[in-house]
DNA sequence: AACGTTGACAACCGCTGTGAA
DNA sequence: CTTCACAGCGGTTGTCAACGT
């Protein structure tokens, strides 16, 4: 048993607003505020319940709304974050400016979700799905590199989701600076969380370096010395000097991690995935960050997820002389087929650049602060 | 022209979480 | 602790215009 519908009780309009309706609302919350929305009807003279009068605010009137076509940029972050929150529009729409979550959730429902079922990806899981691509004797290594891609970016977006996660709980429990009282020092804040959460620290980490800014980052792979780099984690500019390499690359080296406001500097760390960690030097009072980040990147990082594309050189370029074409070739096929596959407006000037892309994802969550 | 179908979007319903009494 | 009112959320339905037959 529901509660009764609010226009039940006393003939109260429902159905689309007038303008005159609208200009009504409008006026009385500009003048007053909304206030209690279950009183305001009343006071603006509208023969609407207050939850009606609450929606047509929040979702068309509101002058702060963004509304008309969405964009690509706005459609590709929907859909990344829709794979990483799930149907929770009002989280989605709390990282699109000026959109609503009512507007969002209509775009999903009939255009994105469509499209996306239209290429062949379950839209529920953001995975292919396997069995509409051709089974029998179709092309099995595309549809072994879809799913690999899935399982992949599943595990992407599991460790995005707890970032996020651990994020939020961090921002609400520990970022409440006392009124009228300055901001502690970053590495000040820091420990501070660190020794009321206990181990293990590895969003804490993450959390620390939320105001840092990753100058420089030099991949290493099994100390092959590939040199390059990163100026910006973010700027598509300098992705074509990630040097990576398909050959073995269970441990990766960061050279040089060299962060500002007076953090640390880390260097010559190595990370071997799911196993151990060890580093040249770093001040031993950022041990427990150090050791919180190792062990963060050992639970989460797949070696293939940074290893498994060829080398380019500074024009974004394949790259052939670490004797790994087969497997160059092989990788841009596949994202080749990913790419010809998800086509949904995203588009990269080659495969070249989208493995960079995709490269350079899992550098930033694996590496980069959350900020 | 009339009717049916489809797509897009606004609006509603009912459940849940939260805070005040 | 319980109750209640309210806001917020996500799923669903209603409405209307465009399109097809």
């Amino acid at each position: 048993m529901g509660r009764s519908p609010c226009y039940d009780a006393t003939g109260l309009k429902r159905g689309p607003w007038t303008p005159e309706e609208d200009q009504k609302l409008m006026a009385y919350i500009q003048k007053h505020g909304h206030g209690s929305w279950r009183s305001l009807p009343e006071k603006a003279g509208l023969q609407r319940c207050g939850k009606s009068c609450r929606l047509r605010w929040i979702n068309y009137l509101r002058p702060d709304i963004k509304r008309g076509k969405f964009s690509l940029d706005e459609e590709k972050t929907i859909i990344q974050l829709h794979a990483l929150l799930g149907n929770r529009w009002s989280a989605i729409a709390s990282h699109l400016p000026k959109r609503t979550d009512n507007e969002i959730k209509n775009y999903w429902n009939t255009h994105i979700k469509k499209r996306l079922a239209m290429m062949g990806i379950d839209p529920a899981t953001h995975k292919p799905v396997v069995a509409a691509l051709g089974s029998g004797n179709g092309e099995p290594k595309k549809v072994t590199n879809l799913t690999h891609m899935a399982q992949w970016e599943s595990a992407r977006l599991e460790a995005e989701a707890r970032l996020v996660r651990e994020s939020s709980k961090l921002r609400q429990n520990y970022q409440q600076p006392t009124a009228g009282l300055p901001c502690p020092p970053p590495t000040q804040r820091v420990n501070k969380i660190a020794s009321r959460l206990g181990s293990p620290r590895c969003l804490d980490i993450l959390k620390a370096w939320q105001r840092v800014q990753l100058k420089s980052l030099v991949i290493e792979n099994n100390g092959g010395d590939h040199g390059g780099n990163l100026q910006s984690p973010t700027s598509t500019s300098n992705l074509q000097n990630i040097p990576v390499s398909s050959t073995n690359c269970n441990i990766a080296t960061f050279h040089s991690i060299d962060v500002n406001e007076g953090f640390t500097t880390f260097q010559d760390m190595e990370f071997e995935a799911g196993q151990a960690w060890s580093m040249g030097a770093c001040d031993a009072e950022d041990d427990d960050m150090i050791k919180g980040f190792s062990n963060f990147l050992s639970n989460n990082w797949e070696t293939d997820h940074l290893v498994q594309y060829p080398n380019t050189d500074k024009d974004g370029n394949s790259g052939s002389s670490d004797g790994v074409s087969e497997n160059d070739d092989e990788n841009k096929n596949y994202l080749d087929d990913v790419f010809n596959l998800v086509d949904c407006g995203l588009r990269y000037s080659d495969s070249t650049l989208l493995h960079n892309n995709i490269c350079m994802e899992h550098l930033e969550l694996f590496i980069r602060p959350t900020c």
